[in-house]
DNA sequence: GCTTTCCTTCACAACTCCTTCACAGCCATG
DNA sequence: CATGGCTGTGAAGGAGTTGTGAAGGAAAGC
């Protein structure tokens, strides 16, 4: 069984390679997603390309320095800031804070703190409103992290096996998924095992989610080679 | 919590008067207003009878601490809690950011930082729309501050253990709560560890909250997973 | 000390869900 | 046309999970 909640991705600005790949080996064994950017204009482009869900920004570096970055961020960015900083002066933290940060540590900072203020941060971040990633397929919405399916209106009954399923299929909605794939996200098994299990539920599934037997919606098989949710 | 009141309202928890009227003095003449608080105990009926738009919390005091006092409040109190403490310790500092405080300050403390801090918190605290302090749910009310659950107008006698699974389901109402969430908590428990109690406490709770037996209108199971808390 | 309240445990019934088996289609290949 | 591999489906058994009544026992209040 597998939680498919997706991990928070962070971006970290420091113009010092040694900070980068030292938070970086703190945050990735702790299963953050993480993108590094090496001055404050890669992190601006770095951030528009795919939104992150925190980032931990050097205010001294060569180039845009942290303060126009944060100006530049706060304009469309509203997920949390965090600042790292040799400077440990007040008036850098109320500048970096009035301009949109939500937290400053003073390097040298202890890694448990860092990581404690990180998940107060998405805590606080996560509370609201992240948009509910509803997956819709004509009358079938996948509400991924209400774990719930509703087919025109009606909230369906699907089992655990059933819901993994189909939420495994529906993330990956128009690609093609592989027996293997899905044994190991459902099962947890190797590829090579048996997949008559696998077959079973998909009939009960088809059963319950397409209008017409026979002739399949949303849940198509691709002979050989796996199945594939059809969105749209 | 009302966000249309020009001043900001924040209760400032300490058992040391001279701080309490340092930090209110310093507030005071930024045209904040100041309620006061010099324990633990008094500062949680503050709240509940006026929520504050912030808290600044000592750690600190004698009776309940400062971690008592975050938990007691996470419980219903969705505003932002900044500690301020004597003990700058990482492991305080961890403790009381994972309880659920969102800044940590230690003294002594510079009062521009403080009060940055405190801009930065409310402006976070002010973009989100606070979820409404009573859940309801048909024909029943849950008040997390006031900790009351009320069925048909009439206040319903629960159990605390009881009372705790609702509020959990509640907050999450329509999502699917994980019994191994559920176990932690409330008992503090390990996922794997006995349900068999969890069990029980449920079906004392739908005795008392569903209006037929063996039809559940709030309370759903979902099998191999948790139970669902069904909202509107 | 007694009562009350509440949590936990036990035993068992009821139920859900997963798996397995058996078999039917389908399709390509020889 | 026969064969073999892959896929879909119905049925059934059984393992595991969930619901509930009753009893034991701990803690708090009187």
């Amino acid at each position: 069984m597998k939680d498919n909640e997706a991990q928070p991705d962070i971006l970290i600005v420091d113009d010092e390679e040694q900070i980068r790949l030292a938070i970086r080996a703190i945050l990735t064994v702790r299963h953050y997603q993480v993108r590094v950017a090496a001055s404050g204009e890669i992190a601006l482009s770095q951030a528009i390309m795919q939104t992150p869900d925190l980032i931990l920004l050097d205010l001294s570096m060569p180039g845009m320095d942290g303060f126009a970055v944060i100006k530049e961020l706060r304009l469309w960015y509203t997920g949390p800031i965090l600042i790292l900083s040799v400077r440990g002066g007040e008036s850098d933290k109320v500048t970096a804070l009035d301009l949109g940060a939500d937290d400053y540590l003073t390097k040298p900072f202890s890694t448990t703190e860092l990581l404690a203020r990180i998940r107060a941060l998405l805590r606080r971040a996560t509370i609201r409103s992240a948009p509910p990633p509803v997956i819709v397929a004509g009358a079938l919405e996948i509400d991924l992290a209400h774990r719930l399916v509703i087919l025109e209106g009606e909230p369906l009954n699907l089992t655990p096996t059933e819901y993994d399923i189909l939420a495994c299929l529906a993330q990956n909605a128009n690609c093609v998924v592989t027996t293997a794939t899905l044994l190991k996200h459902v099962w947890n098994a190797d590829p090579g095992d048996d997949t008559q299990s696998l077959r079973t539920h998909i009939s009960h599934l088809r059963k319950k989610i397409e209008p017409r037997s026979g002739m399949p919606r949303y849940l198509r098989t691709e002979p050989g080679v796996g199945f594939r949710f059809l969105i749209g």
